[in-house]
DNA sequence: ATCGCTGCAAAACATTTGCAGTTTG
DNA sequence: CAAACTGCAAATGTTTTGCAGCGAT
């Protein structure tokens, strides 16, 4: 819950294992899906090889990298989603829960896509 | 793209294989890949084993059932979501697509569970 | 002759599962 | 002791890749 940002249960794990060395992956997979289905962790973005989860807590909405697969906080102040109306359901469909992701080119990944057209030979680091 | 609703490749696979029998599925892999590197398709949803797309054509949102991963269009008649002021730059991130998903569950996986509490013997079909 | 597309098989990942042994209450 | 939790290794499922051959230009 300590960790910042959207980890992967890989990450995750690399996280735990510096309090408990002896802990497994697959041990780390199992309590992530016990803490999703329990509600105190949620799924995050689309895009992604693997999953990302965050504390479920505050409503809030992500800026993901098509490119690099970055998930950044969208911070809401500049926040170009107006509130969705809540309703529990819709189309016989039980709400549970509102999704929003805005999908892009984060600035690091604009910057090497420029530097790949003008300048082909140097690489900028990666996002 | 004649295809109905939200199809996995291994969906698009089967359905291709029906007018080219001697398809792969590593093929139909590489040409989605393609398709929506081109922007041809679009990825939908998170909340998969497998990746999702359709026709990357009019914005519309979708209804996800976390039970059984079902994915419907949201009927714009009853969306619950205001239109998203489009900005083009947010946090250094060039935008360029909002990406909405309602989460929650089906009727028919709604029903299976209450069924499941109350008479835990007979099985309703999965969704 | 070249370039792009294909199928196949293998590889690379991400995630889940079975099981036997440990820990917890 | 019973129930829950763990590590390991194997199984699963999805997606990518290398490569050799084929086809079209």
């Amino acid at each position: 819950m300590s960790l910042e940002g959207h980890p992967s249960p890989e990450m995750i794990y690399e996280a735990v294992r510096k309090k408990i060395p002896s802990i497994s992956l697959a041990t780390v997979y199992k309590n992530v899906r016990t803490f999703l289905v329990s509600g105190m962790l949620r799924e995050v973005s689309m895009h992604h090889g693997s999953m990302r989860v965050e504390p479920n807590e505050s409503e809030h909405y992500h800026l993901v990298c098509t490119r690099c697969r970055q998930i950044t906080d969208l911070d809401p102040e500049s926040v170009p989603v107006q509130p969705l109306a809540k309703k529990r359901f819709l189309q016989g469909f039980h709400v549970t829960r509102i999704s929003v992701d805005v999908l892009g080119v984060c600035a690091l990944c604009a910057a090497k896509e420029s530097s790949m057209t003008t300048k082909p030979r140097r690489r900028k680091k990666e996002c």
